[in-house]
DNA sequence: AATTAAAGTTAGGCAAATCTAACTGTTTTG
DNA sequence: CAAAACAGTTAGATTTGCCTAACTTTAATT
């Protein structure tokens, strides 16, 4: 390991201790929490708090709850952004299913090389989301919150990418993959009906469609 | 680390005895040039090499020289073929420059997951050599050897794929990419000029060209 | 063949990451 | 508010991978 660089242990704390303290109000979390998380046990998290502390990563204090610094949350986010990255990857290019991505990633996340995440987001085309719907942080730590809607907001001939769903019955997916909508596609508005709600969608260059009002309801999107 | 899984070192182990054994003409190595290759001590290679020898991967006595077994031979080869696949992946994919491939690899390579492999190797169009003109195992550990030759004698009509070149130099290189031949490339030799040797070479659908005797001496293909 | 050189192994120790068992602080609650 | 319940820490042991120093075995050389 070069020094500087974290061990693959330590990365998985950081990464812990952001995904859980983003979950509370106070952006914080606790060692049984990390503990649960990283399926260890508590004295575990103790040490490895110690010298996460030790190195600036951590604000800290025994028996008090744990807080990422200004640098701990920047490791962190590459973290993150690495993961998504590469769930892109696995889902986009090698057509990995939403739910197999993630266990992968959490090993490729740890792979060091700025140049392989700088040229392998540049191939993959810059994405903002993830196959989950999930934001994916620019090099610099920046997590474009792009605010995620419903598609039945977004106005006539604005662009939008597809983020999420509220429906996930089996139904709806296969409806989804019909009409070639996926995490991940940009798709026009182009036209709405007054009369139902049912909205005119472009995909690319193809032929337009109708979807209804029920449709839009059910799929998020970002601007 | 999964049961039954080896450790990223125990890997780095097997493979560092897998390609000193290769070069070696009794197929085995010693403990100092394994101590040499992963830059460590000897006393911890020695270490190691009970461990393996426990494990049955290595047939090993104190003092004597290591040789792999069958099984420590299929895993070590496993790794290869990850390890060349992902240089693939890096040049062909991502546009890394030839040597700037291994040192990403080496950690590519030790991502635990089948499908993964399977998924790349598909996606990357079931290459046969890597970016170094390396022959890439198969999934069943099978290292098809297909004869290197020289491209001056490949026969009338026959297609190949460049898997290295005998001449480094600059002009030669730069040559190459003028006339978009790289490591990997499949061309089809459509004829022969007999006075000089020159030689008239089809690459997919683009114009036939015809290059001289001096240069497919140079270029290194495979039937 | 005997001695030196080299290759290789033990012994003993260290650091990282983990655990269990026992202890200390904090919180909740009857 | 005191006691029980919960949360968190320390102590001490284990495993893995690595080291140096000292020893042993094998090989080379005079």
């Amino acid at each position: 390991m070069k020094s500087g660089e974290l061990s693959f242990t330590e990365e998985n704390y950081l990464k812990a201790i952001y995904s859980l303290s983003e979950r509370s109000v106070s952006f914080d979390t606790s060692t049984n929490e990390i503990a649960e998380r990283l399926r260890t046990k508590p004295p575990t998290v103790s040490d490895m708090l110690k010298k996460l502390t030790a190195k600036k990563l951590i604000a800290y204090e025994k028996y008090k709850r744990v807080q990422l610094t200004k640098s701990g949350r920047q490791i962190a986010i590459q973290i993150v952004r690495k993961h998504r990255l590469w769930e892109v990857f696995l889902h986009s290019t090698l057509k990995f299913s939403w739910d197999e991505v993630h266990e992968v990633a959490e090993q490729l996340e740890h792979i060091h090389s700025e140049e392989l995440i700088t040229r392998l987001e540049k191939f993959l085309g810059y994405p903002k989301f993830d196959p989950h719907g999930d934001p994916i942080p620019s090099a610099e730590g920046e997590l474009e919150d792009g605010k995620r809607i419903n598609l039945s907001e977004v106005e006539n001939g604005t662009n939008c990418q597809v983020v999420g769903v509220m429906d996930s019955s089996t139904p709806f997916l296969q409806y989804l993959e019909q009409i070639d909508i996926a995490i991940g596609t940009r798709l026009k508005v182009v036209g709405k009906i007054e009369f139902d709600g049912s909205m005119i969608i472009q995909i690319k260059k193809k032929p337009q469609f109708t979807v209804s009002k029920k449709f839009s309801e059910n799929v998020m999107v970002t601007a």
